[in-house]
DNA sequence: AATAGTTTGGAATATTCGTTCCGATGTTTT
DNA sequence: AAAACATCGGAACGAATATTCCAAACTATT
């Protein structure tokens, strides 16, 4: 057997973070993301300690992977509406198209897990606060180009899309579809005008 | 022992559905369940089958307890503007006063089990479009009064607010505050003129 | 007061779970 | 090629789980 670890972190961390957000933490046994992951079952305890440590690492891969997607939306050359629009469009298109998904790990873990564990709360706080602040930025973007006007601060919008966002993965896990969706995002957006 | 029985189903369910709430249901054991009723195990399992069921009546009783606060306010003498700002009042109140509450229990049941659990994700369904509905009716009641002139359908509005409140649920699971949660309200009200 | 009818407490069971451990398997280094 | 080292597969363990079962406890009826 190999002498340096066989498989790639990122490739199990995106396995168990795909099976808890399917099942929930509570939800998910070992044996589950073992066959998920492939990894052997000493694998996995030596080199990720327990199923809740694992948990949190793979909460925290989902969350830096989810910025990664904010952050390559912020670096393209438009205007903060333009990138709330395509943000809005991609995440509905996303919910539209995996209807299997199981909504959004962060959402799941606040709603599971964040009352029983410091540290997804943590995780679960910062993200909000992060998001809101990228949209927040977006917003006043677009307002300081003229695009749009305001008659309330551009961090009350960022707090307001950021709840959109949460009210999206909870809709669609509630059985609403393509139309409703993009229903909700319409009136939203009109909120800027 | 007595003959018929000592405790009230109400009682368990609300006790039940509290437990659920907090800890979800693959969180929560039996026993955890028994201290909180205070039902003997034997009693529980004649009366509700099963800890599955025991949810899904839980969550039922939860729904229907919901629908009676949504429709109390809907019988009160107010325009539909006015019943539904006194709605999300309600629920910011609510939602700050008590920070140990986790969240909603239907919202959780979405997060946690409606991928898993048909019957649950019919509960989940059922409630998003009854209070949709509701939601929407109010909206048109204020366009007809004109409180409020509207450039979409009001169906639109009642999904969208629908979302709105969804959203909030998730954001004061995350950790937002009383400033934020009425922040969002006021957008989401502001979108109505 | 005795019987019939129900509920209840707690022991018992079978299953599943997370976790540990060790021998086997392989790779790198000498 | 052999020693050193790390991983892996799978058995094994203990704890926790949901569920069943039965005798004891109690009330209402007769």
């Amino acid at each position: 057997m190999p002498k340096y670890k066989q498989f790639n972190r990122d490739k199990v961390l995106e396995a168990a973070s795909t099976v808890f957000q399917e099942k929930g933490y509570n939800g998910t046994s070992i044996d589950e993301i073992l066959t998920a992951t492939g990894l052997s079952r000493s694998s996995l305890y030596d080199s990720f300690k327990d199923k809740h440590n694992l948990y949190l690492q793979s909460l925290e891969f989902y969350k830096e992977s989810n910025d990664k997607t904010f952050q390559s939306l912020d670096e393209k050359d438009l205007n903060g509406l333009q990138k709330l629009e395509t943000m809005f469009k991609g995440v509905v298109n996303h919910l539209v198209e995996n209807p299997d998904d199981n909504g959004c790990l962060l959402v799941n873990a606040a709603a599971e897990m964040s009352k029983q564990c410091f540290k997804t709360s943590q995780v679960v706080c910062n993200n909000k606060d992060e998001v809101q602040n990228l949209l927040s930025s977006w917003i006043s973007d677009a307002e300081q180009k003229k695009v749009i006007k305001l008659d309330k601060p551009a961090k009350v919008y960022g707090q307001f899309f950021y709840n959109t966002l949460c009210g999206l993965r909870v809709m669609s896990q509630s059985g609403a579809g393509k139309t409703e969706l993009n229903n909700v995002v319409k009136v939203a957006l009109d909120s800027l005008n």
